[in-house]
DNA sequence: CGCACTTAAGTTGTGCACAACTTACTTGTG
DNA sequence: CACAAGTAAGTTGTGCACAACTTAAGTGCG
């Protein structure tokens, strides 16, 4: 057996281990916010457009409805959201930022440089990383 | 404000949706051998050297005990690990392969292979990424 | 020696991910 | 219209991650 096989082990590990090392960076300063990262992409999604219907936002992100409908619920509770049958189709639920939610944009504003400047990178080379993850993910979807 | 906060954003949700595309391409071959990814994770530092201190396999796969210990009970009842309490450190528990775990290796050999196959990048980039990957996490972790 | 300090592992509690399933609503077809 | 098929959201159960804490064992300094 040759060291290939391992060496794509470390391509899954690797990507494992800056994703966790990613989150970990933003925590504290999400944490100033009361979100967690996965609560924070949410609010991203709905920064951009809302209101919007639980799958629009999983297809954004890549989650079902067994991961966002507990964290909408959440989201709720802290006064970010409010979660409404949508009238024309009984089965949505349409997600509508609260003026709080929206007032939250500007205090995120500033996080996303915190990775920047954690990173150690140039900006061509995030700009590089970002591209060849996309591909890979697109790929690694393909591939079911 | 710039867009370029907004490309730094898309890095961290990049390297957190290629690692969960990732882990989606391992699961299935991974359920053939009755094991999870962080599980496999484990097995393949164990398959290195062993027996290895609960700590020592945290520090390589960057996990605390919080996680480790749940997670090498549930190896210990697919009965292919041993935790032994050290006799000279009465604080360690060594962690044991047993003959099926040993075993176990031979089938997980090919399991790398598939996400080179699903990754859709040449061996280069795959290098590459994997490189870029390492710099950037060890930046992060020293940014706390 | 004695006792504070450190360390290894485990426990508890919260919040994702994800599979599998359920419920309720809508749509398409005869 | 009726009803099978499809769809949106929610529920249940398992297994990570991780923070905060506990327990028990080793270490070092006065």
């Amino acid at each position: 057996m040759t060291d290939a096989p391992r060496l794509d082990h470390q391509v899954c590990f690797a990507l494992y281990s800056a994703s966790r090392a990613a989150t970990a960076v933003y925590r504290p300063v999400l944490e100033e916010l009361g979100l967690t990262y996965p609560q924070y992409l949410v609010m991203l999604v709905l920064w951009e457009n809302e209101p919007r219907g639980v799958k629009e936002i999983g297809e954004e992100l890549g989650l079902d409805s067994g991961t966002l409908s507990p964290l909408l619920k959440r989201l709720e509770a802290l006064g970010l959201c409010e979660r409404r049958r949508s009238g024309e189709d009984e089965r949505r639920v349409a997600i509508h930022l609260t003026p709080a939610g929206r007032e939250l944009s500007g205090k995120a504003g500033a996080i996303p440089q915190r990775l920047a400047q954690a990173a150690g990178l140039t900006a061509e080379e995030l700009d590089q990383l970002r591209h060849t993850l996309g591909r890979l993910t697109a790929a690694l979807h393909d591939a079911h």
